[in-house]
RNA sequence: GAGCCUAUGGCGUAGUCUGGUGGCGCAAUUCGUUUACACCGAAUAGGUCCCCGGUUCAAAUCCGGGUGGGCUCACCA
């Protein structure tokens, strides 16, 4: 006996086992409690990568515990797979740009390279051992995904919560669309800071500025009413260089006096101040960067340039007719967009909002009537809408992506939503089912899309059914609002809060009980891994390796929020524990093939052990109900090494080979134990890794077991019957003898079979009067006798 | 500039809420290879628990003030 458990044999195995006898299926009919996942749908790219690995291995602890704890558990799986990210990753794969294309075949393209790669980005998922229920799994762009958003979209619109504007928004220059403030991202970028000649009549005014490819955007100066320097200018003009305009200067008092010359050109639009300064005093823009990052007729001989371009020419020609007069290299952190790294800029466009300005109150409310775990994350959900800004702008001026169920009345302008029936609806190829209010029957398209957020902030909706697609087959009032939101810190501020937008918009509700948020993985000296780096580790080659259940039990390590560094040797002692587990199991079964799982009086260190135990499966218990599984993982980690191991294994060998000498009935007693604790132990253990807890329970369990795999099993429970003082307190003293007969031997060198005579005190020889004989066989001792204090001899 | 997190043997971490001799893993050293396991066992050494002050009989733990690290947000003239 005592093969090596090979681990890629049994993930094959019971993946497979699980998926046929279908371990994991929601069962919708069922009376039991519902315990029911709002999983993240990842972003359909190349393949998963650690930090995947990382926080889908947490969630999938919490999935398993709870299922073991007899709960209905529903926990789909979804992929996101439209919008920008995924027009990105189809322009890369197949070297296209969706602004050159036809929209139509674009978005084709991007249907068809998805639904192509989707199956073997989900196996990935699979192979870490997720216990969703696959048969539920959803892609944001299919039509069930489609019609909840359209129809959530207009229940939005209906309840005036969304809303069109004409306003300076942020805009990318590259992606050529709308962005909104959570998809910002700092970059520290080198830029040089410029002196630049303003003239007010014949006198110089020293302008500083970063982005000189704006001058011919400024409408306006501004300095502070305070700053003597400025006094007599203030409502004077201010003549533009290069392109020879006048503006008006303003003295307001949000300018900052030492930044720059003090003096500052307002324009549009540089930022979010330029913007509220424009607004403020009704300016006319003059908007000079177009959609696609190019210069227009404002800029008059740089028409045409791209920004940066324009910007080297500016200078060179402010150089030339000396009205540049310092330039000083400066680092400063500028905006880009989260998914290009393109600087962004405020363009005035025609976009959709959804209304959160004047929701902060509520949203933050809602914090509070949901469990976060850890318990400080609420706060930088809590900072992020304080901080907000701007209402949530969902339009994107992109090819792939749910579309807005809206037309617009050719006639009269007003807007027209899809008729409910329609959905999925595609105003670009379908048309409206009724006439407008005018009589027209002559629309106008919806060309934008939503951005991906608007629909993967639905993600509870989706899966909970909530437009009762047949098929789909889930009661939404079964299943929402959902137990739990698993999810990486760093999307608090988009997805973990449009989620609760929507699910307070919609339902006033909270979507979710309990969120636990995860933290990164690192690299091993504590850095994040990037590509460009080099730093990075695939999940894939360490499954290969080392397999999921390891990996599995390294991602146990940090307990929620953490991050945590990824180190090779950690997984080479996941891998150990899973051996010896393998190994204990398969000596233990040696000596159990009589075994009659019966209860029976115990022998006294035998009720001890278990009464300890019992206080593990306590520990273990009330941990996984706090989401701490790395704490339960721990705590079963130390008992089956230090306690059933080195010791319990040890202790009961003589009563299990030679039960002619100590009798049947402290072999039976010893059987019953060992066979209790394995049990409870694996169980303890299936959660973390679910593959070799699986091979012990179908190679030696569940013949005895009643049900058909571990993962379905009862989570061992807590028996007040079972404490024992005295009991633990002669393990314990037994324990202590024991290890100090190993020193003894150790500090003489000598082997831990070598025989010795103990002597131990009349007071713990009463203790241990019962147990006398196992002591005698594990310490290898000749004699046991009384003394004045504990003593080998040899 | 603001908020949050964090600081424990060489490295990684538990313990802090609820004050009472600081535990575990890796690495190191020594010994042992015993009838599950060398993917092993036993033992040893190694810590002013970041600093300063306070509360207390007692502080890694509570309080105040620093310092270092990380994250997030803001700063964009």
């Amino acid at each position: 006996m005592a093969n090596n458990y090979d681990f890629k044999e049994s993930e094959k195995k019971w993946s497979k086992y699980w998926e046929e006898e279908g371990i994991y299926d929601f069962d919708g009919q069922s009376d039991k409690e519902t315990y029911s996942i709002d999983t993240p749908p990842p972003t359909v790219s190349g393949a998963m990568h650690l930090g995947h690995a990382f926080s889908y291995s947490h969630e999938d602890f919490v999935a398993r515990y709870q299922r073991m704890k007899q709960k209905n558990v529903f926990y789909p799986f979804g992929t996101d797979d439209n919008g920008l990210p995924t027009e990105r990753l189809i322009e890369k794969l197949k070297n296209v740009r969706s602004t050159e294309v036809d929209r139509t075949e674009f978005v084709k393209l991007c249907q068809d390279t998805v639904a192509g790669i989707r199956p073997n980005f989900i196996q990935d998922w699979k192979n870490i051992g997720m216990s969703c229920d696959f048969n539920k799994s959803y892609s944001t762009i299919d039509n069930h995904c489609i019609r909840t958003s359209q129809l959530l979209f207009m229940d939005l619109h209906k309840k005036g919560l969304a809303y069109q504007k004409s306003a300076p928004t942020m805009w990318c220059v590259k992606c050529q669309t709308a962005i909104a403030q959570a998809e910002l991202e700092d970059e520290e970028l080198n830029s040089t800071f410029n002196d630049i000649i303003f003239k007010v009549g014949t006198e110089n005014l020293i302008i500083a500025t970063t982005r000189p490819e704006l001058i011919p955007a400024c409408v306006c100066i501004y300095v502070h009413p305070d700053d003597f320097r400025y006094k007599q200018i203030v409502g004077k003009k201010a003549k533009i260089p290069l392109f020879h305009y006048e503006v008006p200067i303003f003295a307001d008092e949000s300018v900052e006096k030492e930044k720059g010359s003090g003096a500052m050109m307002i324009c549009s639009y540089g930022d979010k101040y330029d913007v509220e300064a424009i607004t403020k005093r009704s300016l006319e823009p003059r908007v000079v960067i177009e959609k696609n990052g190019v210069l227009n007729h404002f800029a008059a001989k740089y028409k045409g340039m791209n920004i940066k371009d324009a910007r080297r020419a500016i200078l060179d020609d402010l150089e030339k007719e000396k009205l540049l007069v310092n330039k000083k290299p400066i680092q400063h952190v500028v905006n880009v967009h989260d998914k290009c790294g393109t600087e962004i800029e405020f363009l005035s466009s025609k976009q959709w909002f959804v209304k959160i300005l004047e929701n902060k109150k509520k949203l933050i409310k809602s914090a509070d009537k949901i469990k976060w775990h850890p318990e400080f994350m609420k706060t930088r959900y809590v900072n992020w809408v304080e901080a907000l800004e701007w209402d949530w702008c969902i339009s994107r001026q992109r090819a792939y992506g749910v579309p807005f169920p809206i037309w617009y009345c050719k006639k009269c302008g007003k807007e027209m939503l899809a008729d409910i029936k329609q959905l999925p609806v595609f105003p670009l190829e379908n048309e409206p089912t009724k006439k407008c209010s005018c009589g027209s029957d002559k629309f106008i398209a919806e060309q934008d899309v939503m951005d991906t957020w608007a629909t993967s902030s639905l993600s509870p909706q989706i899966v909970c059914n909530f437009i009762e697609d047949e098929e789909y087959n889930i009661n939404f009032g079964k299943t929402y609002p959902m137990s739990l939101r698993p999810q990486a810190h760093d999307i608090i501020r988009t997805w973990a809060f449009y989620t609760i937008a929507r699910g307070l918009y919609h339902h006033n509700k909270e979507p979710w009980s309990n969120i636990m948020i995860s933290g990164h993985v690192l690299d091993p000296k504590g850095k994040k891994m990037s590509k460009s780096k080099g730093n990075v580790v695939e999940p894939q080659k360490v499954i290969q390796t080392y397999g999921a259940d390891a990996l599995r039990f390294w991602a146990a390590n940090a307990s929620l929020g953490k991050d945590l560094s990824y180190k090779e040797e950690d997984i080479k002692t996941a891998l150990r524990t899973i051996t010896k587990l393998w190994n204990a199991s398969n000596f233990a079964f040696l000596h159990l093939t009589d075994f009659k799982n019966k209860k029976m009086e115990l022998e006294l260190i035998d009720k001890g052990i278990l009464s300890k135990f019992n206080d593990i499966i306590k520990e273990c218990t009330d941990a996984f109900d706090n989401y701490e599984y790395s704490k339960s993982k721990m705590l079963t980690e130390i008992f089956f090494w230090s306690q059933l191991c080195d010791n319990y294994l040890e202790i009961t060998k003589d009563r299990l080979y030679n039960p002619d000498k100590r009798g049947v009935e402290s072999r039976k007693s010893a059987q019953y134990v060992l066979y209790q604790l394995l049990l409870g132990v694996t169980k303890l253990f299936a959660p973390i890794m679910p593959y070799i807890s699986e091979e012990i329970y179908q190679t030696h369990f569940v013949k005895s077991e009643k049900e058909k795999s571990i993962h379905i099993s009862k989570w061992p429970k807590y028996d007040k019957k079972l404490k024992d003082e005295i009991a633990e307190k002669t393990w314990d003293k037994f324990v202590e003898i024991l290890s100090f007969v190993r020193q003894e031997k150790a500090k003489n060198k000598l082997s831990l079979t070598a025989e010795v005579k103990l002597i131990i005190t009349e007071e713990d020889n009463l203790l241990l009067s019962e147990c006398l004989q196992d002591l005698k066989a594990v310490c290898k001792a000749k004699d046991i006798d009384v003394g004045e204090k504990m003593k080998v001899e040899f």
